[in-house]
DNA sequence: CTGAGAATGATTTTT
DNA sequence: TCATTCTCAG
């Protein structure tokens, strides 16, 4: 257990030393940016600036989070219970719980994840008799969730046309319909918990004093309400450390705001630090990044370097198809292997989730021991979020989404009639389907009984107890030890008691604050961390990840694939507002994770929704410098002729004219010699592939994509296309 | 209530 | 293509 400050770097240690005061670090990807942070705040404990409970710093998730009292407990002595580190959500649930009356919430206030967000909208629609055709459940709730970031209730949605005023209705009547329930979403935790410090003043002066350093991690990634809410906490006299880096700024499309850093520069004055020395890759996978990231024009500026010396060049593949780019990923993999490198020591990264399916075809077949990335999560499981839903009843039986997901499930004969007439005497009576049911029992009395009988014999039970207990008086294990395909349904389950018993008061504590009930923590804890992905872990494979989960870690060999125009940049992502720009912060992102050797590949042909795109290189590729690129194929399109002009359309679905027959892609006949996939060269607009033809003889047009000169119709006897 | 078949879309993701 | 969601018949 040690402090040392030795082995930082000026930059690092002037950053850690600082004195009282604002501070912005900007902190370039591989640059010790969890080191610094993690040492500041020792640094400031240990030299007694500031006590323990006078420090809050908070990060975006809770893996980091742990990493960071992790990383504090090993360099110094400090009980981390009264600390407050964490995610913005998990510190604002502990404030609200602390404050609930305050906040207008009940004490067992639930909270709902997307997916029960999701069906609230909908509960609220159907309430309403809203037709969900001109209001789909998910552009309410996406409605919802970025108003309350940019802290707008419903009320002070500007007013605009007929649609925007019901879409405030809705808001509206969502937001009342969760105070009814006692359940807060995602958002209403920030957002509550701002405004119970804005109106609150004894209590923000409390927090005020209390706090005396404020630490942020990815400031890159908050967004508006999150600056505000910290702007809010700090006052005029508590020291903000922010720590971000624009340059991988990739969330803009869950409402970040990378603008925060400009505001943060202009309404803090104080220390500037550029930490841009790296120690992850070496020197040609730096030099490639930084000139990738020259292109964008909106950045703060910064310039990655390393003491380490040049390394290997980035090899580039061009591929004929998906098929073959996978197959030619296999046998790289397979030297890399030999030559000793660990498989866990290799990243497969893409840009969409759907470009797993061919690789994860060709490692399977091939042998290779592989883990994916994304899906659902642990506490996200249907059956892990049926049990929760009866816990929840047991906790807060007001919660009606908890209600409905269980109340007829596993089945009791409840059926949508009876629901529906529930719902409506509920809704006359301004009461929760819980209350509704017990003063009425009907259909569902035996169903309310169970929960009552539940909350009673849970009495003076560990919360493992409790959880075993629900699972089996609800009927849940009986129903999927019926159900055919239930195993592993039952291995979740039974890995939710498990979960239960090693969740702590330790946990708990720092979860809801002090003296919580361990119910409530827990449920809490299910909503704030869904948990892994997915199992597999420890064991040696490789690492198959969208470049956006990959943020953060490092490989000593990476594989960037799929590098097309329409993939990456992603067609829709042009379209959007400062789109490309982030896109490109994206290829950062993914470059800066190898240390030791980077891949890039592309195809030029890909099976996509069940039809043969036809692409060609990403952009990307063309903005890396020529001399740190050796080509494992011959570059064909060499003479593409770069352009400025970005236009949007990008490469359709070919469909194939009957009148060529339907052949297959590639072979397909198309006027005049030439055929569908064939690349051509045009004199004016570059490298092309043409994707669909028609006409005959004189008549004949063939329809090219150019890439970023878009998709073209063309008339062969006039446009003088040269075969490449 | 259940299951089969149709319809529907389909970047990126954490809390 | 394919996975998920919806609709309707039994």
């Amino acid at each position: 257990m040690s402090l040392r400050l030795e082995d930082l770097n000026p930059e690092q240690l002037a950053a850690v030393t600082l004195p009282a005061g604002h501070a912005l670090i900007l902190a370039g990807a591989g640059s010790g940016k969890t080191r610094v942070l993690t040492t500041r705040l020792a640094w400031l404990l240990q030299a007694g600036a500031v006590s323990p409970a006078g420090v809050l710093a908070v990060t975006f998730t809770n893996k980091a989070a742990r990493e960071m009292l992790s990383r504090l407990t090993s360099m110094l002595a400090v009980n981390p219970r009264g600390m407050w580190i964490g995610t913005f959500h998990g510190l604002c649930n502990r404030m609200l719980r602390a404050h609930h009356q305050e906040a207008g919430l009940p004490r067992e206030f639930q909270i709902l994840d997307t997916q029960d967000q999701l069906a609230a909208v909908k509960r609220v629609l159907r309430s309403m008799n809203v037709d969900e055709d001109r209001f789909p459940p998910r552009d309410v709730q996406y409605f919802i969730m970025g108003k309350k970031e940019e802290g707008l209730r419903a009320r002070d949605v500007p007013a605009g046309d007929d649609t925007a005023r019901r879409y405030a209705e809705l808001y509206d009547a969502y937001d009342e319909q969760c105070r009814r329930e006692g359940v807060a979403d995602f958002a209403e935790l920030l957002l509550r918990s701002f405004e119970l410090l804005s109106r609150n003043e004894p209590l923000r002066e409390h927090y005020r004093a209390r706090f005396r350093h404020l630490l942020v991690d990815e400031f890159q990634d908050t967004n508006r309400l999150q600056y505000r809410w910290l702007k809010l906490l700090a006052g005029p006299q508590a020291n903000l450390f922010a720590v971000g880096d624009d340059d991988q700024s990739i969330y803009a499309f869950r409402g970040a705001h990378v603008g925060n850093m400009a505001d943060f520069e202009r309404e803090y004055p104080g220390a500037r630090i550029r930490l841009e020395q790296n120690y992850r890759s070496q020197g040609n996978i730096l030099e490639a990044a930084n000139a990738l990231i020259a292109h964008n024009a909106k950045r703060l500026g910064k310039n990655l370097w390393t003491a380490a010396g040049a390394g290997e060049m980035l090899r580039v593949f061009e591929a004929q198809s998906d098929a073959d780019e996978a197959r030619w990923m296999v046998e790289e993999i397979q030297a890399l292997k030999r030559e000793g490198t660990r498989l866990d020591q290799i990243a497969l990264l893409y840009r969409s989730n759907a470009q797993s399916r061919v690789l994860e075809h060709a490692l399977f077949t091939a042998g290779l021991p592989y883990r994916v990335y994304g899906g659902l999560r642990f506490f996200e499981r249907a059956e892990v979020k049926h049990a929760l839903a009866y816990l929840r009843l047991v906790a807060s039986p007001a919660d009606d989404n908890a209600f409905l997901r269980v109340v007829n499930f596993p089945a009791r004969g409840i059926g949508a009639r009876t629901l529906e007439a529930l719902q409506d005497a509920a809704q006359a009576a301004g009461r929760n389907l819980y209350e509704t049911a017990l003063a009425n029992p009907g259909k569902v009395g035996p169903f309310v009984a169970l929960i009552e009988s539940l909350r009673e014999e849970c009495m003076g039970l560990t919360l493992a107890e409790k959880t075993e207990h629900v699972l089996a008086k609800s009927g849940l294990f009986e129903h999927y030890k019926r159900e055919r395909e239930g195993a592993e349904r039952l291995e979740n389950l039974g890995e939710l008691v498990n979960a239960a018993a090693a969740f702590s008061a330790e946990d708990a504590a720092i979860e809801s604050g002090e003296d919580a009930d361990p119910l409530l923590a827990f449920l809490t804890h299910a909503a704030l961390e869904a948990g892994e992905h997915q199992a597999g872990e420890g064991q040696e494979a490789l690492q198959l990840m969208t470049m956006h989960s990959a943020k953060g870690l490092e490989f000593n060999a990476v594989f960037v694939s799929g590098l097309e125009e329409g993939l990456f940049p992603h067609e829709q992502s042009v379209l959007e507002k400062d789109g490309l720009e982030e896109e490109r912060r994206l290829m950062y992102v993914a470059l800066t994770r190898a240390r030791k050797r980077l891949y890039l590949s592309f195809a030029q042909t890909r099976l996509l929704h069940g039809q043969t795109r036809y692409n060609l290189a990403s952009r990307f590729v063309d903005e890396l410098p020529k001399a740190l690129l050796k080509w494992l194929t011959p570059r064909l399109a060499e003479k593409r002729k770069p352009s400025t002009f970005t236009a949007g359309a990008f490469t359709r679905a070919v469909k194939r004219d009957p009148r060529f027959g339907g052949a297959p892609a590639g072979t397909g006949g198309a006027p005049n010699g030439f055929r569908i996939g064939q690349n051509v060269v045009h004199a004016k607009f570059g490298a092309g592939v043409i994707v669909d033809a028609e006409g005959q003889g004189s008549d004949a047009r063939v329809q090219v994509n150019f890439g970023r000169e878009g998709v073209k119709w063309l008339a062969v006897a006039v446009a003088k296309l040269q075969g490449a």
